[in-house]
DNA sequence: TTGGTATCCCCCCTTTAGGGGGTATTGCGC
DNA sequence: GCGCAATACCCCCTAAAGGGGGGATACCAA
């Protein structure tokens, strides 16, 4: 039949993608038509794969699930990129959207909602499950966006850069680091540096 | 038969638990008595449960596996807890280790280690999985210890509380609040807070 | 054209943090 | 008894951050 979706999972969590494999398979839905546990090994196999719906871990070992989703719906544009997720964090799903991921998952979904998902994207529909529905509708987190500019200071911040340190690495003057770095507080609604890093880390900005 | 080892799995994510359940259970050497994922379900159901070995995932949604873990190694001695996780921070395996757990298993680890974590368990051995191994052994990781006073500060500092604030908030003079700031930065080897921050949370220090 | 946003730069001043010293008590283990 | 770590406290001084202003360019969209 070719009625079933083909689906490949990307995960490094072996238990996890084993209990993943099980749930499709037993389903009418879809087969398993592939594994990877890493970045490297998913551009191995993909070609060979060619799955309707990619199940991707945000967190791979090997590199960033942003950046591969980017890659693999570019050089893939047939299959569908469904975002799997530990943390429901604004800032990452909005960037793997962005990157042309079909949908989203929070791990502790149920089965249900997995299924669900890789049957919308292989129709070309967009899912989110349900925390994450609700997470991007949250108007709160939808304001912390920050600019390219922004985001790279805030990152040498977090590394412990002193404003003239910064100023002397990416050649600007002290004072405009000065000015990014006020910028920054207000914006993230943060009292001093401490908060600052806690909330980069935390909400994943950098 | 008496002979196969009674595993209870409380995680709340539920794909893994699906398939730890199926890996457990299509084993010889033991069958699952019972799922929860939630500390809550765990504690109203493992009395009915009494099995041999816990699969306790440490971050939980309701609160945190390290005090569960402590709350049931106590009122089941008999129970010996594996405890699961995605991250693999120093601190809190240590934790983990000296509230009772009797093993550690991270979420990536083979299939064969979660069985051999399983059966060593349960024979009243200790069981790493290989990364947790490394991990404890390499001798950078150790010397982070911070005492009682040295954690709370942290997480005040953390908090962006500035020392005259953190001194109003223990009653101690804003000079001690400075000394212990010094010290912090000296043990953790930060250059500055917002170093000091980032080692407090990827570190989970706090 | 006007408004918005991103980028970059400068002044003032006060508060806080960081680097260097030091002292003292308590309680634990050897 | 001695060492040692944890606790709590103090002074001096400099460096850095934070709070308040201000301004300039450029580009894009309404």
């Amino acid at each position: 039949m070719n009625n079933t979706i083909k689906v490949a999972i990307v995960d490094d969590h072996k238990i996890l993608t084993e209990g993943l494999k099980g749930l499709v398979d037993d389903s009418e839905l879809a087969t398993v038509v592939g594994v990877a546990h890493t970045a490297a090994d998913c551009r191995h196999s993909i070609g060979f794969w060619k799955p309707d719906v990619l199940l991707l871990d945000v967190g791979l070992p090997d590199m960033s699930g942003i950046d591969l989703c980017k890659e693999l719906t570019t050089r893939f544009p047939l299959t569908k990129v469904l975002a799997l997720t530990t943390h429901n964090e604004y800032t990452v799903v909005r960037k793997m959207l962005d990157n042309g991921a079909s949908g989203y998952l929070v791990k502790n979904a149920m089965a249900e909602e997995v299924l669900a998902g890789i049957e919308a994207v292989a129709a070309g529909k967009t899912f989110l499950c349900h925390e994450i529905d609700v997470l991007m509708k949250k108007p709160s987190s939808k304001n912390i966006w920050l600019s390219q500019r922004e985001r790279e200071l805030l990152k040498l911040i977090c590394e412990g850069l002193t404003n003239a340190e910064i100023a002397a690495q990416i050649f600007l003057s002290p004072e405009t680091i000065k000015s990014y770095r006020k910028n920054l507080l207000l914006k993230l609604g943060a009292k001093n540096t401490a908060v600052l890093v806690k909330m980069a880390i935390e909400q994943k900005l950098i």
